[in-house]
RNA sequence: GGCCCUGUCGUCUAGUCUGGUCUAGGACACAAGCUUUUCAAGCUUGGUACACGGGUUCGAAUCCCGUCGGGGCCGCCA
């Protein structure tokens, strides 16, 4: 095999975004297709940002993609912008206009979409077939309306797809499709076919909203000389509705998540399952296992509904698998109040971060269980009482009787505080000495333990609020 | 409306190519029980699915035909 020949055989995938809107997880799915199939086999992946629609473009969405892509460690080897790749587009539209191949068509929008209706109330496939298609063929100066293709395609088109098998469409439905406004400004359809070739993408791995695109990209390509590359359709994430993924749906940025406090591991571990398994009954997969084990032919065909559920418990899973420090520092950027405490004790931390890590979802629950630690806890007496009939005086007498306790243990941890103090509520009963306990340490209805917040708190502070709610049912 | 894709538990799916071992397996979610000072966690148990109708066959989730359902696209968006 020559050189040309092993560099061609080279496995290149692209995601193609248009910076319309953030990357939500259906583009980030499609992202991590196309990362895993071209790493598995040692290729490259590629991001291409097609902003060719100016109106619609923002760089904002370019940064929220390529921050969303970087979080979740999907890294591409080559960058473009399809406006700035003008000329090449240019170029092509010259040669295919001269070559009498894309005609210059001036019908006005309204007079395509009369069409359109016409065609749809007398059950024809909705199309244009352009009376200007001979007219001005080869002109360069025309420049009236749109460019579009000469279509004379006349049997199928077809392909095979990695995913569905072969895929045919009547070429003759296409109509004369356009493929730019102008020289300097191509449509969708074009400047993929043009880019697909010039960055030579061995498999193009999109969504299955695509599919009805491909026969126009095979017919330009074919016009072109292009060689095909391998297609693979993915099915669509769908909403709860089963429509596919909208905004209105919660397709939100994926940088959302992160915020939310979803690990970039349990995403990914996430959305690869979304639409592919192994015959294995394995579930948690770490990069490398997705990279050893990844096969399109495994791809599911139907759409996915996305479910946070399971995300959730994928997020516990790999909390759970987290080094203890890692997991501290993790906890630390979603404590955001208590930044300087936690700064100033780091032992403490580790120690909060440890009971977390059996008692959150996501790493922002972590508030609600560092503000225990930090803040002085306000809570209504009445939360003292472990069943509403229990006197109070019982309550005052187990609190100071616990009290004492806690001025006595020398040894301050989890475990030997539970040994002294659990026969004494035993005696008298556990809920009756254990949830005021409870309460007074945490001033919550739901928390952890008692041994294990006393031991972290300390044994001044942990006396300091036994005292404050024994003076509270004085 | 036209074209295309698709159809196994509520959800993600294994099994379908190469019919029998599938009275359909797993995971998440859900329910109950255990544990228990609360909430979680954990452990145990449970319910729920081959869209429907024909056919082929000794035998069909698996093969064939039809029906129905869901989705996508039909743009001078991508």
């Amino acid at each position: 095999m020559s050189e040309a020949q092993a560099q061609k055989k080279e496995i290149r995938t692209r995601f193609a975004p248009s910076p319309t809107g953030p990357l939500h997880v259906g583009g980030a799915r499609s992202a991590l297709f196309n990362f895993v199939y071209s790493k598995q086999h040692k290729g490259k992946f590629i991001l291409r940002i097609e902003d060719t629609d100016l109106e619609r473009s923002d760089p904002v969405f370019e940064k929220d993609i390529k921050d969303g892509l970087s979080w979740l460690g999907i890294n591409w080897d080559e960058f473009y912008r399809q406006s700035e790749r003008l000329d090449a587009y240019e170029k092509y539209l010259k040669t295919l206009l001269e070559r009498g191949l894309i005609f210059w068509c001036s019908h006005s929008e309204a007079e395509l979409a009369a069409e359109k209706q016409n065609q749809i109330l007398n059950r024809e496939s909705p199309r244009h077939v352009c009376p200007h298609r001979d007219g001005s063929a080869g002109s360069l100066e025309n420049g009236e309306g749109i460019l579009r293709f000469k279509n004379d395609a006349e049997g199928d088109v077809f392909f095979e797809d990695l995913i569905r098998g072969r895929i045919a469409f009547d070429g003759r439905i296409l109509g004369d499709f356009s493929v730019a406004k102008s020289l300097r400004t191509p449509l969708y359809n074009f400047a993929v076919v043009i880019d697909d070739r010039e960055m030579a993408i061995s498999h193009v791995i999109r969504g299955e909203d695509h599919i009805s695109n491909t026969p126009k990209q095979i017919l330009l390509q074919e016009a072109l000389g292009f060689e095909r590359p391998q297609y693979a359709h993915l099915p669509l994430i769908l909403g709860s509705d089963r429509s596919k993924l909208s905004k209105r749906q919660g397709a939100f940025s994926v940088l959302e998540y992160q915020k939310l406090g979803y690990l970039s591991e349990a995403m990914i571990n996430f959305m690869i399952l979304l639409g592919w398994h192994t015959a294995e009954e394995k579930e948690i997969f770490t990069t490398t296992e997705i990279l050893e084990e990844f096969s399109l032919d495994r791809v599911q065909k139907g759409g996915a509904v996305f479910d946070t559920d399971k995300l959730g418990w994928l997020n516990r899973e790999y909390i759970k698998k987290l080094k203890d420090d890692d997991l501290a520092q993790k906890l630390e950027n979603f404590a955001g109040d208590f930044a300087e405490k936690i700064k100033a004790d780091s032992k403490k931390w580790l120690k909060i971060s440890a009971l977390a890590r059996e008692r959150i979802t996501t790493l922002n629950e972590i508030g609600e269980l560092a503000e225990i630690f930090y803040k002085e806890p306000y809570y209504p007496k009445e939360l003292l009482f472990w069943k509403e009939n229990t006197a109070s005086e019982n309550i005052v007498r187990h609190l100071k009787h616990t009290g004492e306790f806690l001025s006595n243990i020398e040894k301050w941890t989890k475990n030997d505080l539970e040994y002294k103090l659990m026969p004494y509520a035993d005696e008298s009963g556990r809920g009756e000495v254990l949830w005021p306990l409870r309460v007074a340490l945490s001033g919550k209805r739901f928390s952890p333990g008692p041994f294990e917040m006393a031991e972290i708190l300390g044994k001044e502070e942990s006396f300091k609020r036994v005292t404050k709610a024994v003076k509270m049912l004085e």
